[in-house]
DNA sequence: GTGTGACTCCTAGTCCGTC
DNA sequence: TGACGGACTAGGAGTCACA
């Protein structure tokens, strides 16, 4: 699995947890809306510091982001599923 | 401590666990040395694609380049040594 | 609510060198 | 052996309109 689609994954897995819409998380995070959607997606490359605001505004350490195990899970519990 | 600041301590500490210069893993890893130079110090803001070949180099996964508690013994341990 | 392409601006990353 | 500089090119940061 590569790096971008672990993060994408994790990212919209701790987002939809928390009950945020990608516009909500953008403000909240001080993001562009169609930037967040590139990062779930995968097909952004985000620097090392985006990384480290995003977690923040998500309240967990950037290692969380990068979890190989739990973006597996959710990509698959999330096959076929709308967004 | 600052995230960039985990990964150069990280990089540096798995680096001269394999006994590389910066020259050495530079030329292995595919970058300029003064860049990976930049890493180690905390100076640089590398992409996650970028970590990810770094890791992809020294053979382990990116997670271990943000190791919090690794990076802290390791600076703690490296004080006033040389490089 | 989200995916997507196209765009500008600025920094990441390279290559050379010196200390 | 590694820190650090300048000049350069590739690519990330950040925004928007439209689907």
């Amino acid at each position: 699995m590569d790096i971008r689609d672990r993060i994408g994954w994790n990212l919209r897995r701790l987002r939809k947890e928390r009950n945020f819409t990608q516009e909500e998380f953008a403000t909240d995070s001080g993001f562009d809306r169609g930037y967040i959607s590139g990062i779930e997606r995968g097909v952004r490359n985000p620097s090392i510091l985006v990384l480290a605001r995003i977690a923040k505004a998500l309240d967990v350490d950037v290692i969380e982001l990068l979890d190989p195990v739990k973006a597996q899970q959710f990509a698959k519990s999330a096959r076929g599923q709308p967004y």
